[in-house]
DNA sequence: CTGTTAGCGCATTCAT
DNA sequence: ATGAATGCGCTAACAG
């Protein structure tokens, strides 16, 4: 790899003259700097951000932290943070956690010690205190939550409305005429699971429903589990809800699995309503409705958040910015109107 | 963010202490190191990797240009890849080309820039010369072409056995009693789209079926345009071929979109077989047959090529290290067999 | 074992 | 408008 120096030699000018021509720090000759480009060219030159960054202090770069990337939902926040991290010429370095504690501490770290200008946090989850993410937002790294919001942390965040989103496919499945809506969903101790479980408590509510303990079906992100705990509570047909609603998109696949192995049809046999999209839910027979959240809005308003806080420096750190999109309906077969034999109200 | 001065002096100790305790270098007494060790939880010290890989001139950083990352089989190459490299204590960045060539440039060049040690390219469906590709590798960078295998480039690649796999998909169509099978295919400037192709003709030719030119359809990687190419190919029933064959995961979406909106079920109207998974495929009415591509594998063959290139420095640089990994056929519902008045043979 | 020091490649004063 | 010199934080070679 060639230097700077090298490209001045061949150029004839001075190292300054070829980091003004660079950067545009300084106003250069057309000559020289004509001289300058064809060095470049020849030698293949390519500035050395790492030297840049040690002299300039900054990287230029952010980092993001989803839980896993093969899960459709994160690319799509991860395209949005990139695109508009890159409309400021700065880049995104994304990494997976695993959902586990421990490796989300090593990457908070080596990002740390990467000297990335910012965080995107889609936490794991985890529960416990954040010391780690703390620490960080302590040394002045501005920090952003994503999607995954920490409790009792005051930081920058920006998520889905998940409570109205709930309500919203709950109401709906309550609107096709189902009297008793079971719903299954990832880990408690995650806030936005409470908060869609919440959204359900209130549409069943505002509809004069009960809300039964029987049917709120805590299970987790592996869609597998989730298939197991749907079988073991579907197989009884007395004591099985008319539809089923899952807070997110590995619950969603975890129960029509469960659908297909008790031979349960949608929307004849249980009506269903999931969160998340699967990217080929309209391709399902019968299609899924499905409440979409705009991820790559998430991204892109992240990053931007982000970029501001790094703009504004260590001065502007008043209010945590609170960001909470809309989520829309997406009505498709699994929610049908069905006439139903009326069922124990 | 503290320096390793501000340790050494809170420890009472040399920089180059607090260095030796950092790195292992050389060995350090239990009591200075323990002093070291509690002024760096003190301060919250992260060592600057920016200038650590100034002076070693090593980044331990690895890069990968992949299309577009919320294709679902992107991500899981990029797990794979990020798995081997952190095993060699490798970090990994993962950037988007949008298929684009000129943003492939882009990013080769801020890779470079950014002195990662060495790259995974998936390539973007861009045909020409691959001068920039070549200026890379002549600088010394170590690169792996992944899934994409541009042409006439001499390059360590790996990627699926994409000719035996078609004819795999191909073949069992054939078994199942297909007379007449159409392929579907991405843009056929890609070698991979052009070997599964020679699959596909390859399984027709050992059959003693024919190989006709107008079941051959050209597509790209956009689901919508395929699915517009099928459904104008689909609607006439008279020349309607009793299976399709798609060569890869937005093909294979496009073509069910275009068998819902044409009203053709599989297998009954149509047999379908299609390249890649949708990692929901067995949850589809009908279950589509897919073949399997062993991403995760791939990324970690993938990475694994890249480090021990970068392990062997300048000198190592033979013939290129060729992988080519078996796909499997997972059948499912949609070639399953079934009794047909005799077509046209 | 521990301390001192040169220099990685570059942006940026400060002179000229 | 251009060039010379300084130092960002760290590792490694060397001296003690």
């Amino acid at each position: 790899m060639s230097t700077i120096k090298e490209v001045a030699d061949l150029a004839g000018v001075s190292i300054g003259t070829v980091s003004h021509v660079l950067t545009g720090s300084l106003p250069v000759s057309q000559q020289l700097r004509a001289k300058v480009e064809a060095a470049i060219r020849e030698l293949d030159y390519h500035p050395n951000h790492v030297a840049r960054s040690l002299k300039t202090s900054k990287t230029r770069t952010l980092g993001i932290i989803v839980p896993d990337m093969t899960i459709p939902f994160f690319p799509r926040i991860i395209r949005g943070a990139e695109s508009a991290a890159r409309r400021s010429n700065y880049s995104l370095v994304a990494v997976n956690s695993d959902e586990s504690g421990a490796r989300q501490r090593d990457l908070l770290s080596l990002l740390r010690s990467q000297r990335v200008e910012g965080i995107l946090l889609v936490a794991g989850a985890v529960s416990g205190p954040h010391d780690q993410i703390n620490q960080a937002m302590d040394s002045g790294l501005p920090m952003v939550c994503v999607d995954r919001l920490p409790e009792k942390l005051e930081i920058d965040s920006v998520a889905v409305e998940n409570s109205a989103a709930a309500e919203l496919g709950v109401a709906h499945l309550i609107a096709m005429g189902h009297p008793s809506i079971a719903i299954v969903t990832g880990p408690l101790t995650l806030r936005n699971e409470q908060e869609r479980l919440q959204g359900y408590k209130q549409a069943l509510r505002k509809a004069g429903l009960p809300a039964r303990e029987e049917w709120i079906w805590e299970g987790n992100f592996h869609a597998e589990d989730v298939a197991a705990i749907c079988r073991d509570r579907l197989r009884d047909s007395s004591e099985r809800p008319s539809a089923l609603f899952a807070t997110n998109a590995p619950a969603g696949l975890g129960a029509l699995r469960a659908f297909r192995d008790c031979g349960l049809r949608t929307p004849q046999d249980i009506g269903f309503v999931t969160f998340d999209e699967l990217t080929v839910d309209d391709l399902f027979t019968p299609s899924v409705t499905t409440i979409v959240q705009p991820a790559h809005e998430i991204g892109v308003r992240a990053a931007e958040i982000l970029l501001q806080r790094i703009e504004e420096g260590r001065h502007g750190k008043k209010e945590p910015i609170t960001v909470r999109l809309a989520a829309t309906l997406q009505i498709r077969d699994s929610s049908r109107f069905v006439e139903r034999a009326s069922s124990a109200r």
